[in-house]
RNA sequence: UCCCGCGUAGCUCAGCUGGUAGAGCAGACGGCUGUUAACCGUCGGGUCGCAGGUUCGAGUCCUGCCGCGGGAGCCA
């Protein structure tokens, strides 16, 4: 029969026989609590584990439920004639998402999912489940998006959320392997960034605030105080961007360090996409194998990294029927086109200063460009990495504010960093979805983040 | 903001040159001892996105609006 409380109450006490059994109870048979990723090792033991319904097949005598808990799936199997009227009652009656708690010998079995199953001779009901709207077939996008707090719990959907969160255990084990200090920079500020026009306004006790679209000039600050910095958080655009590489809540890592140059920071970049895509490799194997990705693509990722300057680039493109002309930014076909040169990541680098952002440092061998790069990704993947060498000098930076017609009185404090011990510096900033969409071979970056923030989408 | 495409059952879709609404899945009920998105049978389920127009007659053709998807620009 169904436990009922007793059995809820042991949820969240694991390998601990309850409260008040004898001791001569707790012998070699007495159910312990398991989590279905250990079930291989105890076969033959009688189990208890705890999760939901994935999936739910009933027949006239044997009724199939499989079960995943959160570490993995597994089949129990509930046999007519050998439980009590009532447990197979409750078995038959279960939903798909209905949250149980079961019991049996784990048993290896060929025809199992995974090689070994669970003989259930106890089935407790947690909660049930009416109706769950997520079928095991295929959907439209805006449904499921609208439901994205039960999608969450889908195979390729949990797979892409654990390669995002192995790649965040990476990043920050990768700086912290290297010295850098992790400081954490503000999400509201004042009138501050790259650009107007893409900042989303928020009231502040009266005055306007800006959601951070980038921590930089913030790390810029840091810089003296620690040499090597990074943030890692969320930032926030508001383009009107409708397109598989966008999303205007986003998180990016950026890494800032005294005293290196551009040719550095690039090879920064190159060890830390590295490191990343092999992190995944060494680590995600069963979720890149659940999200059908190439791993031959992702294991052609290794160093060196082509680089090639906009110059180039743009003669090269030229060469081969483009239009575009020197000083024009590449848009998107043309970054394509570049990155299908090469089987890795491509470096582009020096782009015309018109081109670029007011802190990237003029190009002493070219005024008319600044040193800079961008990372473009293979396989059509575009760009994920943007980082430069900054401008140094006083001067320099207050005539690109002003040429950029920024408001020149909010950046008093970060031009008192080129007053006070100015120094050579370099950083970049790396996306975190298009870099997971990318390793995790996902076509957009709304299924790599937990909940989206799109045009149109605030929630869930 | 601009360009292209799509809105039909809870979901995914079919519905021809205009003639009055269909399938699979899901749900309910019944059957089945080895399923792997099980299978077989029965049943319920529709303001064809909204508004207007053309027509004897519109899911189908036209116009406008709304929503969604893809792309451009911009960026990571």
């Amino acid at each position: 029969m169904p436990r009922s409380k007793s059995a809820r109450r042991r949820v969240g006490m694991p390998r601990l026989p309850p409260q008040g059994w004898s001791t001569a109870l707790a012998g070699a048979n007495f159910p312990t609590m398991a989590e279905v990723r250990d079930l291989p090792r105890h076969p033959g033991e009688s189990v208890t584990v705890s999760g939901w319904i994935d999936a739910l097949r009933v027949h006239g005598r044997v009724a199939f439920l499989a079960l995943r808990d959160g570490t993995g799936l597994v089949q129990g199997v509930v046999v007519r004639s050998e439980v009590p009227e009532g447990l197979w009652a409750l078995a038959r009656s279960l939903t798909q998402e209905s949250s149980v708690e079961l019991t049996g010998v784990v048993r290896p079995d060929e025809r199992a999912p995974g090689g070994h199953e669970i003989a259930v001779s106890e089935l407790a009901l947690v909660g049930r489940s009416e109706e769950y709207p997520i079928q095991p077939k295929e959907h439209g996008v805006e449904f499921l998006l609208d439901r994205r707090h039960l999608w969450l719990r889908s195979s390729r959907q949990r797979a892409g959320l654990r390669v995002r969160a192995e790649v965040e255990q990476a990043i920050h084990d990768f700086f912290y392997e290297r010295d850098f200090v992790r400081v954490d920079t503000p999400i509201l500020t004042g009138a501050i960034g790259e650009s107007a026009g893409t900042l989303f306004e928020t009231d502040y006790f009266g005055q306007s605030a800006y959601l951070a679209q980038t921590g930089q000039l913030y790390l810029e600050a840091a810089c003296p105080a620690f040499r090597k910095v990074y943030c890692f958080g969320p930032t926030f655009r508001a383009e009107k961007s409708k397109t598989r590489r966008h999303l205007t809540e986003f998180w990016m890592v950026e890494p800032e360090v005294a005293f290196a140059d551009s040719d550095d920071n690039m090879e920064l970049q190159e060890e830390f996409v590295c490191h990343l895509v092999r992190r995944a490799l060494e680590r995600c194997g069963d979720e890149l194998a659940t999200l059908g990705r190439d791993t031959a693509a992702l294991e052609a990722v290794r160093p060196p990294f082509p680089r090639i300057s906009y110059t180039e680039a743009v003669e090269r493109l030229r060469e081969s029927g483009s239009e575009i002309e020197w000083g024009r930014d590449l848009g998107a076909t043309e970054e394509s086109a570049v990155s299908s040169w090469f089987d890795r990541p491509v470096f582009v680098y020096n782009y015309p200063a018109g081109a670029k952002a007011f802190y990237m440092k003029e190009n002493p061998e070219d005024p008319r460009t600044v040193l800079c790069n961008d990372l473009l990704a293979p396989e059509g993947y575009g760009e994920i990495i943007g980082g430069s060498q900054r401008e140094d000098d006083l001067e320099r930076v207050v005539a690109r504010i002003r040429a950029d017609d920024l408001p020149e009185e909010a950046y008093g404090w970060y031009l008192d960093l080129r007053r006070f011990g100015t120094f050579p510096h370099s950083g970049f900033g790396l996306g975190l979805e298009r870099t997971v969409s990318w390793i995790s071979g996902r076509p957009h970056v709304r299924e790599l983040v937990p909940f989206p923030r799109l045009l149109n989408r605030l929630t869930p």
